[in-house]
DNA sequence: AGGGGTCTGTGACTAGGTCACACTGAGATC
DNA sequence: GATCTCAGTGTGACCTAGTCACAGACCCCT
């Protein structure tokens, strides 16, 4: 009689080609697939890690929040990739120090601490996939926490809105929304969001942002 | 006729005991011993990484430095650590983006990057060492950064105080030292210290302040 | 039509960063 | 010993950002 694989395509669904029997079965047995409806919160500062993560639909927004309720986006976990944070928490057996919220629904995988613990001392492969990115991950951190602390609101939002707008420059989000991306004040955002409109580089409407000059703004960003 | 190992105690002086003789043969070749007086940039911003580094005696000054000259101690590289900037730029091949400076006399000991990767893929134990702490050091970035976005200069200039202070309360540091540890400005330290010397809880003196009150000061440091 | 929640606008105030410049003290040089 | 130099410090004026309080606008829902 045979035992029917329960995730059959787990190893090729990470993009892993060469794992060893053992460690292929190793993989499937522990893999479990979990569905987060928008809005979840994934973690939270002082949890521990319950396992790896990685995300194969919808976005993860990690953020930073301060006692006050200001809070600040730190990076987003996109289809593909796994959380700097989560896997950091892990093998340094620290506790969150960020909290991690679903943006859309979401699907991912998880693997159990001892699972990853197992496979990344056995698989290059396996290896290569949990710590890539981590440099990339770390400089982008580094780079959002520089801009907060030592740079002015103004380039930094006009650089917001124009990574996030569409092709016709609309993008939809309120000042609640960017003022915690930026890790500032809803009040700020709306005072230069004003003045802009004033000044006709951009059309606001509730919950939605469009920008009409966009070479103005761009100079503003380069600040 | 035998052929000398070049640092016969490479491995034991990073307590690695389980190597194979070729990993200990591939270490003892690729490990330089470096001396970097006081006040050396180890590393700056956009620099590619030469190789993996252990200190081994004084330390390291890791921050983050803007245009405008104002910059922000990320940590210090005390001796047995290794700095999880180099590793994660090595790792990442992103350039590094902060400064390294020292601030006492250093030694310490240099693998090249070839070394590192052979021995990370082949050797659980150096595997071990070189992303222990990696946790931990993450964790202590980001509660600076949160200090430095989202808390008040004057606890967070208490805590500074109390934690560089000896045990006669004295401590060794100018405005412009303090200021750029919190990633402030000279003139923000400069006041703060004048009102808490007005208030008695501490004395100042070039280059040297002593705390006076050490319990009013803790509980500035508390807010 | 009314009501509650979300989103936005704004004034008043405080904290912190910037700029400019004057002052002080300690070691170096004559 | 006088004075020169320079790192370190003190301070006012001004600007940006964050906080607090509150009002008004919009939206959906019944």
């Amino acid at each position: 009689m045979s035992i029917p694989a329960r995730h059959p395509d787990i190893a090729s669904r990470l993009g892993l080609s060469h794992l060893s029997p053992a460690s292929a079965d190793l993989l499937a047995r522990g893999a479990r697939e979990i569905v987060l409806p928008r809005g979840t919160t994934v973690f939270s500062p002082g949890q521990a890690c319950p396992g790896w993560i990685l995300v194969e639909t919808g976005s993860v927004r990690v953020m930073m929040t301060a006692d006050t309720g200001r809070e600040i986006l730190l990076y987003r976990v996109e289809p593909g990739e796994s959380c700097l944070l989560t896997t950091s928490c892990l093998f340094g057996e620290e506790p969150y120090a960020a909290t991690g919220q679903t943006e859309t629904d979401v699907t991912a995988l998880v693997l159990p601490a001892s699972t990853v613990f197992h496979l990344v001392e056995s698989e290059p492969e396996f290896r290569r996939l949990v710590f890539s990115g981590f440099g990339q991950r770390i400089g982008t951190i580094l780079k959002t926490m520089e801009d907060a602390i030592f740079h002015r609101i103004e380039p930094r939002l006009a650089r917001l809105l124009l990574a996030r707008a569409d092709a016709e420059g609309k993008l939809d989000a309120t000042q609640a929304d960017i003022a915690s991306d930026l890790g500032s004040a809803r009040e700020v955002i709306a005072r230069h969001l004003g003045r802009l409109a004033d000044e006709g580089i951009l059309a606001k409407d509730r919950g939605h942002i469009t920008i009409l000059d966009r070479a103005a703004l761009a100079r503003l960003a380069a600040e």
